[in-house]
Parts: structure tokens; sequence; C-alpha cells
DNA sequence: CTGAAAGCGCTTACAG
DNA sequence: CTGAAAGCGCTTACAG
């Protein structure tokens, strides 16, 4: 900057007003200044504006995600990118593989490069380092799960509401033993959707038998053994629930294996590829995780504009059921039903 | 940093010594700054450290896509994120959605934010600002196309000698016509898989006919319209290539509407998810985009160690061609066979 | 409309 | 082992 200074015989502080487009330079001297810009290839150094300017420009947005290769998360990252880059953010991001201790560092980091805010994906377990930064007066978005303990604006999905819609689906359809297949129970939603499954049945009058919930299952082999052992054993279900998608893949997998997908009904959370495609093809609660960055982004340039508000916002994004084949199966053989018995 | 240093009663410089774990530092004055820097909730400021510091410390690099969503640029993301994390480095991304004006901005903004190093996947046309940008000593690295005349090291798929060893199989099964169905042929991939496809027939002495080539079907509804074409025009080819998962996913939409999965077969360019699940289970030539992203990131740690070399370095990362169900389908009618004719 | 001075939070030589 | 000075590339008040 001081040598595009030189060159046009100017002062820097004119060249930082051509170069942030301001009022009140003279039409010979900006243009003395440009011509100096591009002969010396001169690019602004936004390192130093930001050390220099007042702070939180919101150009800089830290987004801390589970796994970046992953669909859920890549896409919440596109909608926090699709909306903040109105605002002229940049998104600097790292993957923490669900392993706290990264997560920790990663979050610190961010915090050293003082990016304008924090997009947690998926938070395992910061609380304590958030709350800190929250009042050190950072905003703090958190997507797909609350934070114990750290007031910040949360973005998730309607997990226990969508699972129980879901299988009420199942029991209006006449099937009176539905088993549930579902993650890792000290997670949140893993947690949310079984209290959905549970409130399914109860409003139902259905049977809450401990043998169909079937927990902590959370890849795709660990399901495909599951559903094995769940069809194989004495009194079978008729429908299976499956709370997220790897588990719903290897729940499918099991099922072509044994020939029995065209008689045990299926529905998963999670949206899944092929979807359509598959035969039979299979129904699922659609979470929209585009959405819920667009959201994470709206919160966070909120909070950027308007620092005086203190409490916590908290967004459900609405999944979808997206009804096809697989949950429309009816049981084998149909259960007498009592009046009442089996609607909500 | 300032408040630090007075709390313990050192100077500045002691202080950077302690926070950057230097030698020659008393293990008592040590204590003291330790102790002042946590009572204050001290974090160094990165962008003043790197701003102050020598240059290309690799701290940040940037990472140019054309769609975080999309899982090939997202597990690039994710290769170069795992090998330039062994060195501290944080990566600041954007989408492009393959506009070359977008491309350009994004790239001139990570510019002014002096990344260390520029990982570009897909470039559409920003090869002048590059060349420059290259000049003046910022390592690029292109990941999947090639640049027209910008000197930078590249990570690119086997997309040419992949695609003619499938097709050379389908040429092996019996098939006399093979169809080919490709993308956007302004883009390099998508020429090199053309080319791949006829060196194929040429070498086993196969029908080039003009008409089984069909290409600019880069989206799902397409690829499904270009395939029921195919299947119901005179003449219809036994066998399809095609050159991308988003063809590949129409294509398997239209045979299956048509019912023709069992008796037309198949071999598509990228892996798709599902692959195995699909009935019949379909083949396909499968990049390692992770392990593109792995190689672009060492290939910039390289430069960022090693300024001296100027020659650019040109990868190949092999795909591999995973035979399953659809690709191993024999033509309905084989064709009668000529000693040499089908094999090279 | 234009500019000289001080400062953002750090590091690099250079002295002691 | 420790520190005072100058500088990284910019911006913010404040004068003219």
């Amino acid at each position: 900057m001081g040598d595009v200074a030189a060159r046009a015989g100017v002062s820097l502080k004119s060249v930082s007003r051509v170069v942030n487009a301001e009022q009140h330079v003279s039409a010979d001297l900006a243009e003395r200044v440009r011509r100096a810009i591009t002969e010396l290839g001169y690019r602004p150094d936004r390192r130093a504006r930001d050390l220099a300017a007042a702070p939180a420009s919101g150009r800089l947005i830290g987004y801390v995600q589970v796994d970046a290769a992953n669909l859920f998360f890549a896409a919440v990252y596109r909608g926090l990118e699709d909306t903040t880059r109105t605002r002229g953010s940049l998104i600097i991001a790292g993957s923490t593989d669900a392993d706290p201790e990264r997560e920790t560092a990663l979050i610190e980091t961010l915090i050293e490069s003082r990016v304008d805010g924090l997009v947690i994906a998926a938070a395992e377990g910061s609380d304590e380092l958030l709350r800190r930064e929250i009042a050190h007066g950072t905003p703090v978005v958190c997507v797909d799960r609350l934070l114990a303990n750290a007031p910040c604006d949360t973005v998730v999905s309607s997990n226990r509401d969508s699972t129980r819609a879901a299988v009420v689906h199942l029991r209006e359809l006449g099937h009176a033993r539905i088993a549930f297949l579902g993650g890792d129970q000290r997670v949140w939603t893993a947690t949310e959707r079984l209290a959905g499954y549970r409130e399914a049945l109860h409003n139902t009058a259905g049977e809450l038998d401990p043998d169909l919930e079937i927990v902590d299952v959370g890849d795709v082999a660990r399901a495909t053994q599951a559903t094995r052992r769940l069809l194989t054993a004495q009194r079978a279900p008729t429908a299976i629930f499956t709370a997220q998608d790897r588990i719903t893949t290897g729940t499918i997998t099991a099922l072509h294996e044994l020939g029995r997908q065209y008689d045990v009904a299926l529905f998963g959370f999670d949206e899944i590829p092929f979807s359509e495609q598959l035969n039979p093809s299979v129904s699922v609660v659609a979470q929209d995780p585009y959405e819920m960055g667009r959201r994470a982004g709206q919160l966070l340039l909120n909070r950027l504009s308007d620092r005086s508000s203190t409490t916590p916002v908290q967004t459900v994004v609405e999944a979808t059921l997206r009804h096809r084949q697989s949950g429309q199966i009816v049981p084998l053989a149909p259960q007498p039903r009592t009046e009442g018995d089996d609607r909500c």
C-alpha cells in the first residue's frame, strides 16, 4: 500500500479511501491511485484491514462439523454459505470426527483466528468453552443438537414429532409389533427419536416391548445384524422404524438378503440416496440440512447486526414424511383390531 | 497481550516467548506469564501473528470448489483437511456453482485473505488470475481438471484409461453396440472419458456409431430421456456406458421404468450410493476423491516447504473398476463373432 | 477534498 | 535469560 501511495504521489489514507470506495475523493486522485494499483498488481490485505478496523465485521465465520464428507454436514455448510455470502462472509471450517478433544482444539483455533461468529454442527462437549466465548460476545449457533448449559441459538430438526408421526402411520396400517432401531443414546437426537417412537405407541395404545427397542446400532453392519436377529426371533415385528440413515441402509441390506423386503414395513429417519429407485422404494422422514444451515446463517447475521439481545433463539426445522412403498406395507397376518385401538 | 505483560510484570517479548514455547525462558517467568494468561482469559490473535511473522506459515489454505454439498468435492475437502491438519492448517473454502465470475471473485477474496496456498477443484476459467498468482509465489494445486496455460500442480483421475478399460470389458462380453452418455464436452474430464470410449472401440475393432454417442446430458432428467430414446430406437444398443453419476442415475431410472434393467448392460463412471443394493447391482468406475484431496494437500505442503522447484507436478489417481451385476449382462441376441473381433 | 499521527496485536532483529 | 524499538499493512480519529 505504501508503494501504491508513493507511485501515485498521494498519502496512505488516500489509497485507503479509493480501495474502500469512500466519499470525498477527487476523480483525478482516484484515477492516479487506480492506475498505480493495477500497475503494481496491488491487492489489499484483509488481515491487516480486519486487525485495524472496528471489530466483528462478520467477514469470517467458523464452522465446526463432525465430518465434512458427510452429506448432512455438507448440506448444512452449503446453506450457511449461501446465506452468509450475501454479507461477503468467508467460512473457515474443520471436521472433528465427533472427538471432543479435536472439537475443543478446533474451536480454540477458530477463536484465535478471530472469527466473527461460530456455527457448531453436532457439538460433542465444548459447553464450557463455548459458554465463555458467548459471554465474551461471540455469536454462537448450535445446529442439530442442544448444548447443555450454554445459552446459544440453536437450529434442530423435529426429531421427536416426526418420528412419532411416522410410527403412528405404521400403527394405522395395522402393525402391532413395530421395532425401533436407534443410535447412540448419549446423543440428544437419538433419545428424541426414541421418545417419539414411545409416544406414538403410547398414544395409539400400542405394545411397548423392550425387545423391540434396539439402540446403539449406529453403523451399517450392526444394523444389518440387529435386523436379522429381529426377523428370525419369536414374535418378530411386522414393521421397523430405523432412526438414522446408516441404520436404514443396514436394515435394507438385511431385508433384501432375507427376501423379506416386501412383507416387512420399513420407515427410516433421514433421506437416503436412491430411496425411490430401490424396490420397494423406501419411506423416510427427510430432514432439511440445507435449510438448517440457512437458518443458522440467519441467526448468526442477526446476532452480528443486533448485539443487544441476549436471549437464545430456538429454531425447529420441520422434517418431512415422504411416504413411499416400504412404509405402506401392511402386516402379513393382519391383527384382529378393536375399535379405536390403532387410531389416535 | 499488553495486559498479560503488565499483569505478569514482564515485557511483551517475554509473553510472546511463553506463548510460542520458545527456549530461554526461566521457569519462574514462564509461570507468572501463564498465570496471567489464564486469569485474563487471554488468547493470542493469529491474524496479528501471521501479519507480523515471516510469510507463508502455511496456516491458512484456500479451497475453491464447485459445490460444497456435492459428495465428490466434500470428499476432496476431507482429504485435503486430513493431510494439512498435520501442519496445523485451517481451510477456508467457498462454492462457485461452476460460475466463472464467482470463481474469480472467490479466488480474489482468498488471495486478499492471504491464504498460503490455493486448491481449486474443477476450475472453470480463472487461468489468467491464477497464473499471476503462481508467478507471485502462491502455491496452487488444481484438482479434477487441467488448467490451460497456468503452470500449477494437478491431481486428476484416470478418466480416459479407466473408461477405456470398462468399455473394453463390455466388448469382451460380446456387446457390439455400446452407447456412450456423457456430460458437457467443454469440460476436460468429459472429453477424456469420451476419448477413452472411442479408444476402446477402436482397439477392439468395435462399431463407432455417432448415433450411440450422446453428450451434454449431464443431469438426471436428460439422461433418463436420452436412455428412453436410445432403447426404443432402431438398432438399440445392448450396453450403455454412462460417464457421470447423475447420468448413471437417470439411466437406471429409465431402465427400471422400461423393465430393461436385466437385459441392457450398464457401466457407469463415478460410484453411486446403493450401487450394491440396487437390483441388478451396478458396475462402476469408482474415483477416489478423498485420495485426490490427500494428494493435493501433499503437493501443497511440498511447495510450501520447498519453494525452489518451479516445474509443475502432474498426479493421476487411478480410478477402480468395480465389477457388479449390471456390467456383466451379456447381449440378449449374441452377435456372430469373428475371431479377434472383440478382444484387444 | 487531503494528509500526518497513532494504533490494531503481534514478531523480528538487536542489545544487554 | 530478558527487554526496548521498529515494523507487518491497514484504519481510525483528528487536522487542515
